[in-house]
RNA sequence: GGAUCGGUAGUUCAGUUGGUUAGAAUGCCGCCCUGUCACGGCGGAGGUCGCGGGUUCGAGUCCCGUCCGGUCCGCCA
């Protein structure tokens, strides 16, 4: 036997008892003839203390930072406690130790403040996870798992594995794909999701269906988005709409109850996509604070007229002119209106530049546009954002669709800038009421915004039925029917990330494949594609719908962390590389001829 | 596919206008130290300045290319 306890557990009642400790040397203080030792595992740290005078030939020189060893002692009360750990009370004094295993100096300090850069902590990950600082966010993950599990299971869920090994289909992500050695020529593509898989279960009548499975894109990443990610993907039948947010948003408060023991009481929030664009500029707003966006000119309906105002290019020759008001900053300086100009400037905003509404707290305004607005106009304005004296009113005009986007990323900018968002804070909020289609210009073609398995709402499923997808040629796709035909599909939003969507289902073979069609898909692709889904729609299929949620996401914002990788025990980096094992890599050409490949670099 | 920032000691970084022998902190090694817990003191070792080319009397520094990494846009049904 290596321990008799571990490195977490002894306190003051332990004195006197003789235990065996094992674990890994954190630090070494030495003293003379006595030394103390900071012998660290995965509960806890606890100080050794060697003393060559009373045991002779116990000589703690030839120990190292992250040897491993086994320590024989007695637990005694220390004469200087350490309120900073839990086992601070006490120290064990040392009769015997043995090394088990020698350790080359580690590559980085092996702390919670580690001095290591993310690339090298990637390459020795397994000394990183030493490290508390990571340790408790996979322990974090863990409790997540758990909960899910606990209140699926007393939920009636079944979890049911589906196959990585699955087939192309085109449409959405791009597939992993792995050659078939048995059938040459063939490929296997590894699922972005079990969906039709899911399905196939609910017509199968397992009605209640989950399982907490690996998915995998490929596409380029960030540091939220990983090639190989994780999904607590569910799945119901006999369900309407309102029965998944119910039951869906039950797990989540119950994973707040259970990890973070916070008591989520209130209902979740509602808002359709619409009110989320229009009042917040996308789709997944952060609802922890209002700060909403004041629409002075939109398609169809301008302010500016109402001001019977002309003057100001930059908000006259517009697509759009989208307006913030910042409660307490009216006393924003030259430089710092300037940092703000600046910052929409930026590539990745993009904007041309920033106008702006002093609304004084004494009641005056002051605009960067005073040459073109008069006294009321100002006034007007202000009243029309919803200005109190003391804000400041942001407005950012130009392309549409840019600058929702851009006021949007300001909006959060600004609540950075002011603390409004709070780590420890969490507001959940669905977004419902999706549009059903996106019109993608680049190959001319409607595509299904969330999936093609999207059932569209009861009252336009005739819109569907009864329109051709095909846009004629004077017509913009705005204008046809096909755009203003809304989803039964959801997103959860939490914070501002969107962790979770899904939507009700197609059930029947005919709207499925006028939904095929309408996405450009010819009869014989679909059926080549998706036969088997369409053909199991013929045997009874139940009405279902379901929902999938970004577990290590997920994990990371329950975590405070940006991050998705600190809570991915093995992360890619962001060219999909895994720096550890050094994968991808080449295969040797006697494996390229089993699977008949041949490659072709330039 | 694009933009942008970075690569200097084991590690994290500094390095001015191009100018003598490239620095700091930490880690590592040695010696001293009986109450530390970021221990302390003294001493020491440690560098292909990512790589290749160019400009120059002279390049860590300027230019071109390239590789690697971070962040973002596109992309991610």
């Amino acid at each position: 036997m290596y321990r008799t306890h571990t490195c977490g557990e002894l306190r003051l009642k332990d004195v006197n008892k003789e235990v065996r400790l094992a674990g890994w040397v954190q630090t070494i203080r030495k003293f003379g003839s006595i030394t103390f030792v900071d012998l660290r595992d995965r509960y806890g740290i606890t100080q050794l203390l060697f003393n060559e005078k009373l045991t002779e030939q116990l000589d703690a020189n030839p120990l190292g930072r992250e040897f491993v060893i086994e320590a024989k002692g007695i637990v005694s009360e220390r004469s200087n406690k350490n309120s900073n750990i839990p086992t601070g009370d006490i120290e064990i004094l040392v009769s015997d130790f043995k090394v088990l295993n020698k350790s080359a100096v580690p590559p980085f300090t092996i702390q919670d403040d580690t001095d290591g850069g993310d690339d090298l902590r990637m390459k020795y990950r397994y000394l990183d996870l030493r490290r508390n600082a990571v340790k408790k966010n996979l322990e974090l993950r863990y409790a997540v798992n758990r909960a899910t599990r606990d209140y699926l299971y007393q939920n009636g869920f079944i979890d049911i594995e589906t196959p990585f090994l699955i087939k192309s289909t085109p449409e959405g992500a791009r597939d992993f794909v792995v050659p078939s050695r048995m059938n040459p020529g063939e490929f296997y593509a590894l699922p972005q999701s079990p969906q039709t898989f899911k399905q196939l279960l609910m017509v199968s009548g397992y009605d209640r269906y989950y399982q907490i499975v690996k998915c995998f894109r490929d596409e380029d990443l960030r540091a939220d988005r990983q090639p190989e990610f994780t999904q607590i993907d569910c799945e119901m039948s006999f369900v309407e709409q309102e029965d998944i947010l119910q039951m869906f948003e039950g797990l989540i408060k119950y994973i707040f109850k259970e990890v973070k023991q916070i008591d989520y009481k209130e209902p979740v929030e509602r808002m359709s996509w619409e009110d989320a664009m229009w009042n917040y500029g996308n789709d997944k707003p952060d609802i922890r604070f209002e700060m909403k966006i004041s629409n002075l000119k939109v398609e169809g309906k301008n302010y500016f007229d109402e001001l019977n105002h002309t003057e100001f290019p930059a908000f006259m020759n517009t697509e759009t002119a989208l307006a913030i008001s910042v409660a307490g900053c009216s006393d924003y300086s030259r430089k710092q209106t300037d940092e703000l100009t600046e910052w929409v400037k930026r590539p990745q905003i993009g904007m041309g530049g920033l106008a702006f509404v002093k609304y004084n707290t004494d009641g005056s305004l002051k605009s960067s546009f005073d040459k073109f607005f008069n006294a009321g106009q100002l006034k007007s304005l202000a009243a029309f954002t919803k200005a109190n004296p003391g804000d400041l009113i942001l407005i950012l005009a130009g392309r549409e669709e840019r600058t929702r986007k851009a006021i949007s990323e300001l909006r959060l900018h600004m609540a950075d800038r002011l603390g409004l968002r709070k780590a420890d804070e969490f507001k959940l909020l669905w977004v419902t009421d999706f549009p059903l289609f996106e019109y993608d210009e680049e190959s001319n073609r409607w595509v299904a915004r969330h999936h093609p398995f999207t059932s569209p709402k009861p009252e336009d499923i005739h819109v569907m039925i009864n329109n051709s997808a095909i846009i004629k040629n004077s017509e913009k796709y705005l204008e046809h029917p096909y755009s203003k035909i809304k989803a039964n599909a959801y997103d959860m939003v939490l914070n501002g990330n969107e962790i979770g969507g899904g939507s009700i289902r197609i059930f029947q073979r005919d709207l499925q494949e006028k939904m095929f069609a309408a996405l450009g898909m010819s009869r014989q692709e679909a059926q080549h594609k998706f036969g088997f889904l369409l053909g199991a729609f013929e045997y009874g299929a139940p009405p279902h719908g379901g929902i999938a949620f970004g577990f290590d996401r997920l994990c990371a914002i329950l975590g405070g962390s940006e991050s998705i990788r600190d809570f991915i025990a093995f992360p890619k980096n962001n060219s999909g590389r895994d720096v550890m094992i050094d994968a991808p890599s080449t295969i040797d050409n006697k494996q390229l001829e089993e699977l008949h490949i041949k490659l072709d670099l330039e």
